[in-house]
DNA sequence: CCCAGATAGCTGTATCGTACAGGTAAATCA
DNA sequence: TGATTTACCTGTACGATACAGCTATCTGGG
């Protein structure tokens, strides 16, 4: 890459250069991991569903709307995912007791048992990839992912 | 399931956990930041056009069947997205002088341009949302992103 | 108390990215 | 040269998503 655009110490630029392009090519990645992975056998679970699920576990049951706003999703993209995990015995529907309009989605045992296999079996592949990695740098990417996140994040909510 | 994986201190469990929750994140915020990013102006370039043309920007002119190993992509896929893109006028196929049943796909000027103008409002965007990072953390976030995609790709390269 | 608006969720429809199966034409090899 | 492989395209299907429009319910001002 060369030195296209000025502005910044030059060297920033090119830092920001790298990691957009990293960025772009793990997605690209991560997506063809899943693909690859996932056809296999847990063809189980996929993206959506885990995120659901994963959402789910971590803050408690809650409603379609609620759910989608979390996820940066639209509602009825989530209404279908839900109806799909319903189907397939992972979540549980129930009317929302204090709101006639809503209905309170939680996870099955079943759903939160398929997804910690899911979760257990994508951290066994982190293990086997990152194998060569030091704890120290294991520990920094965890690390520095979570403020990538975290700054993604504030940036979407702040627009 | 606690010390399944033996090998090591649970500490370094923790920490795969960690980094697959935040991968599996930044997957979810990156699709939900493209989207309302490009939603407004540059809907220009969707996702899978911009890795295209990125590609053969930086590996030069070639045809489907290497773009698509490359990419990780059936080979109907590109040549989905290449007719997109050649409708376009973002990319241009010529007969393989070489092999006559292959067409060799090249970035046209226009296609370059648009790329480039992609890339810098990503590279901006990062700068945005990294604004109060250090040089050294950036540095730090680029150097180990990169590891990882070749500890991924090379992994999925061995299977 | 009632109605006007807001909200929760669902359904219809559309788009995009992708895969797989099957076709045709060209290349290659025994 | 004929059988096989390769390169690409087309048909078809699916998953994830959005937006628009619908119904049922809630809520706040008269």
């Amino acid at each position: 890459m060369r030195d296209d655009h000025t502005t910044g110490t030059a060297q920033d630029e090119v830092t920001l250069g790298r990691i957009e392009t990293e960025v772009a090519l793990l997605m690209r990645l991560g997506e063809a991991t899943r693909r690859a992975t996932g056809t296999a056998e847990h063809r189980v679970l996929d993206r959506a569903a885990y995120v659901i699920l994963r959402h789910l576990d971590s803050a408690g049951p809650q409603n379609v709307s609620t759910l989608a706003a979390k996820l940066n999703l639209d509602g009825s993209t989530v209404t279908r995912q839900v109806s799909a995990l319903q189907r397939d015995g992972l979540i549980a529907r129930t009317p929302d007791p204090a709101d006639g309009r809503g209905t309170v989605i939680s996870p099955t045992p079943a759903g939160l048992q398929r997804m910690a296999a899911v979760q257990a079996a994508r951290t066994r592949l982190y293990g086997d990839i990152l194998a060569a990695w030091s704890p120290d740098d294991r520990e920094t990417l965890a690390e520095l992912l979570h403020r990538l996140n975290d700054a993604l994040e504030s940036r979407n909510r702040r627009r």
